[in-house]
DNA sequence: ATTCCCTTGGTAATCGATGTCACAAACTGA
DNA sequence: TCAGTTTGTGACATCGATTACCAAGGGAAT
């Protein structure tokens, strides 16, 4: 392990050249079947391996492929990069991750940063609103959650319109008239369409959409308590929340919980542990995150692989999954 | 972006050598104040970044520090990660992790990877059992969650078998004789510390152990309902559970609320979101995997900076959360 | 004034693998 | 037999940053 042996080392004990020995490690045809032999033999007997650092060098590109994310510990995005970094390993590549923490400065620091590292593609859930600046990006490059803007790249989505108007199209149906809705702050496309697919189901069932009832927390905020207290506090309150991600969802129910307000019909986007053990059982829009990793790894690894396809963006399916708690009456 | 800049270009723009100009860059003391400024402003003009795989190639170490972990998506190693990338970023590092999906064999092929890739330190959740080989590692290693074998190494862990008492004793105490084990497999140190916790509050308690309610589950295995319900249908079942870790212990709550058996007492060896707003809320013995990653990012940190301080072995703390499902009466 | 030291900067080697190009040998076809 | 091709091989340059070594110039000390 510690004592490096080089591709030298290898030439040397099959008395033939750097060159020739890299050939045949690489696999090209042109290379005699004794001295491909004995090179073969030389690098079994000495254990070598090519360093992948003086590769990549050479190469100008690494077996790498960089994942961008808001967070890791995020269960959404964990699940997502757990696939994706599940399928680099098969094909033994390395998968460097770095998260944005949500900042848009830090995104493009942490993009420079794999792309000064010449990842041979990259994954981004991005929270920039341009992406014009990849354009030159000498790598392939697929955008997962959130789309990309100014650039014309591959994308695995979730249809969040879609997804909301599931969602709240429920809880209407169950007769409830007063939904609130809580997500993250609104800056982030996906928040967005969620919130017009939200909105876009009142208006369809023809009921007025009312500002109070729209509340975008910040995601660092620890404790929703308060917020969620002050609204269900109103003199009109809420008969039906709808969550717009999991993150929210999580920190929602904790406090419903704790105020004993069971009663509040309640669908979330996203699935999470325990949902179908809480009292009463979480009715969910569900969305699978290992999926979304896998059409992403998949879709980078056929383009890192030269397959000059258009561009696509993926919307991943989307189903509701009733488990009690979007079916109370209001 | 694209458009590489070299060390050479900011030299012939600060109109003197390439050695200079990477003496400016690495902080080196004796060069002139005006060469200094003028290869500063070079640099600043070009935008100029070494590239870090030529750097890394020619140090023989890389800013990149390496995780080893069972799997991303664990909420347990997922929070790990998080908090060790945090702690990376803010040094201008990089993380690259690498599951193992708990297999021996992966785990060799790849921590050899990541030497490989000269990585300036190596973070290991590691399930082989001889660490021998790693004694000549080129790089600090820390190990988390699970104890170095054959090796003097730092290690930040968890007191399992504290942990496993401070659960069992809790049980007991409240009155339980008949208390179930249920973890991992056993094949892992942690998941037997833990097991000898159990074992050693029983046997204080003067409970004999049985072995039918000491249940190891294949970590892989979907579906924990058909092992559960045969641990209930016996004619003595148990009255209390003890749950080994978190992964374990979200899947036997599903079965236990699907089969309605919320009357048997439980805890959990680690918390996980929702477990204060389930019917009853759950028990657990808490430990803090951002504290982990905190810790174990420290300690690679200052010796990679060099510290030549003792090995130690850290354990974090440990304290029962209880919230009432295990407090239920036999 | 001369020697010595210290600062400063240049040249070239190095890290390890691979692309370019040239060249020899072997082989083809006429 | 000879031009022309195919095949196999190796010397050398290259990727970009670092560094060992050397050299020159300025200042201080004798």
């Amino acid at each position: 392990m510690i004592r490096r042996v080089r591709l030298s080392d290898v030439a040397a004990l099959a008395e033939t050249s750097t060159k020739t020995a890299s050939r045949v490690i690489n696999g090209h045809t042109k290379v005699g079947s004794d001295t491909r032999e004995r090179v073969e033999k030389a690098v079994r007997e000495l254990g070598y391996r090519p360093d992948p650092l003086a590769r990549s060098l050479r190469r100008g590109t690494d077996d790498t492929i960089g994942v961008v994310v808001d967070e890791v510990s995020d269960p959404f995005f964990a699940s997502v990069i757990g696939e994706i970094e599940r399928m680099a390993l098969d094909r033994a590549m390395t998968v460097i991750i770095a998260s944005t923490q949500r900042l848009v400065d830090r995104e493009h620091i942490v993009i420079d940063g794999l792309l000064q590292r010449r990842v041979a593609g990259l994954i981004i859930a991005s929270v920039s609103h341009d992406h014009a600046h990849l354009k030159t990006a000498p790598c392939p490059v697929v955008f997962i959650d959130r789309v990309a803007v100014n650039l014309d790249s591959d994308a695995v989505l979730v249809d969040d319109r879609a997804g909301a108007r599931l969602g709240v199209d429920h809880l209407i149906s169950h007769g409830h008239k007063r939904i609130a809705y809580l997500g993250d702050y609104l800056g982030i496309d996906t928040a967005r369409s969620r919130l017009d697919g939200y909105r876009e189901s009142l208006e369809l069932a023809g009921i007025p959409m009312r500002d109070d009832y729209v509340i975008g927390m910040d995601p660092s905020l620890a404790d929703s308590g308060p917020i969620v207290e002050a609204l269900l506090a109103t003199p009109e309150p809420p008969t039906a929340i709808f969550s717009a991600n999991t993150r929210c969802s999580l920190r929602v129910l904790t406090t419903l919980h704790r105020l004993g307000r069971t009663d509040i019909a309640f669908v979330s986007f996203g699935d999470f542990a325990m949902a179908d053990a809480l009292t009463p059982p979480i009715t969910v829009v569900d969305h699978s995150p290992e999926f979304i990793g896998r059409l992403a790894a998949d879709r980078l690894l056929r383009r890192m692989a030269g397959d000059e396809m258009p561009t696509q963006t993926i919307t991943t399916p989307l189903h509701l999954v009733p488990r009690g708690s979007g079916e109370l009456a209001p």
